[in-house]
DNA sequence: GAATGTTTAAAACATGCGTTTAAAACCCCT
DNA sequence: AGGGGTTTTAAACGCATGTTTTAAACATTC
């Protein structure tokens, strides 16, 4: 359905209150009755975005990485693919755009999303990791190295705005492109499961000074 | 103004699109026609409430750590920091929830807030990390280590559905309180900091298989 | 080839929004 | 007490939205 096609983008581009089905059935070349017709009302719509959504992801995660590299590079080619999928343009990049608009805003569909989604990228993070770290390493380090990650890349589309304000633009062209950064967050990464043992077991001055205000 | 003070919360909940003035002056206990009459129009009475937040940031960062902490006493309590900020709840968080929906659908007043209320945050932790790092680790290294600071604290916010569904409720009550997320988030940083000449100088087998897709 | 079911088209409808208006209420000062 | 400027009130306006309606175009079947 031509109608699916258009309301992604323009899904992505608005969030679901401000797009409106008049701009969405314009760029599809249809009536407006369409949507009506075809798909009950406007959250029917984006329902079955989402759904066709969860098909192209489904179908992209299977590609499996080369089976005979290191831990370490496959943690590296973790964070890359999770990078270029973020910090890709507008154009290949609406879906990953929606995605976040669900996490500030979730729907009804949010959490289908995020065990069809997120939840296979998260056990295979733990996978690597628990490659990466020492024998014994507790699962909730493991959780926690997982989220350090996923953090990391995903702060690198939700604060692209401030990243652009922060750092000149000289800089950013020559240090924070998606390959750089993959070596960053990687390395920072594997120098923290090295040091797992120092993690699990880490205690500070802590309460002393009670900063919670 | 009575009117600011409720129409923050109603803002942060429902962002600029969605909140109505309608519910605004019934929280307030005023006439619609108050926000026309005193701040022009609804962006007058948004530009408003920024400045007030703005005013209660200034004055909440002069609040300066005890200078005879240890690098990493600062740097953990500067996590802590940030992380009570993020996740306090909705009654106390209504500020960061709404800087969190600037970052996403910008309007005019994300410019000015980036620099008041990011930058600071960002130039104290780039020079705590200074301390940590060997001495001559370059500009570029301290600005993306400090970015993988804040990239974690604020996936606890950004992600807070998702972790509330990845992570089982009972070892999130016991594992992923701000006590502990702090503790594995400033010991990932300085373990990363401590092998900085090895993550300036890192290669990889890079673009022996390309990802990009 | 006409009848019937399905899809598209244009227009109108109902609703909720931000904003404006005009009058009433209030306040302060002489 | 009274008048002038200021604030608050209730109602209405204009507009854009999602949705529905009604009829026309199309497709399919006998």
């Amino acid at each position: 359905m031509r109608l699916v096609a258009a309301a992604g983008p323009v899904f992505a581009k608005h969030g679901f209150d401000r797009a409106t089905v008049r701009e969405i059935c314009r760029e599809a070349g249809v009536n407006i009755a369409a949507v009506g017709y075809h798909f009950g009302d406007k959250f029917g719509l984006y329902r079955e975005v989402i759904r066709m959504i969860r098909r192209r992801c489904q179908a992209a995660h299977v590609v499996e990485l080369p089976p005979d590299l290191s831990p370490r590079d496959r943690l590296h080619l973790h964070v890359k693919m999770m990078l270029t999928q973020m910090l890709s343009g507008d154009d290949r990049g609406w879906e990953s755009q929606l995605m976040m608009r669900e996490m500030n805003q979730p729907t009804a569909v949010f959490v289908e999303m995020v065990e069809e989604s997120f939840r296979p990228t998260f056990e295979n993070l733990k996978r690597v990791l628990a490659e990466l770290c020492p024998a014994g390493t507790s699962e909730d380090l493991l959780e926690k190295l997982a989220l350090s990650v996923v953090g990391q890349c995903l702060y690198y589309r939700v604060g692209a705005g401030v990243v652009r304000q922060l750092i000149p633009e000289s800089r950013r062209a020559s240090s924070f492109d998606v390959a750089s950064l993959a070596r960053h967050i990687s390395g920072v990464i594997i120098a923290a499961a090295e040091n797992a043992l120092a993690l699990e077991h880490s205690k500070t001055i802590e309460d002393a000074l009670d900063i919670t205000r």
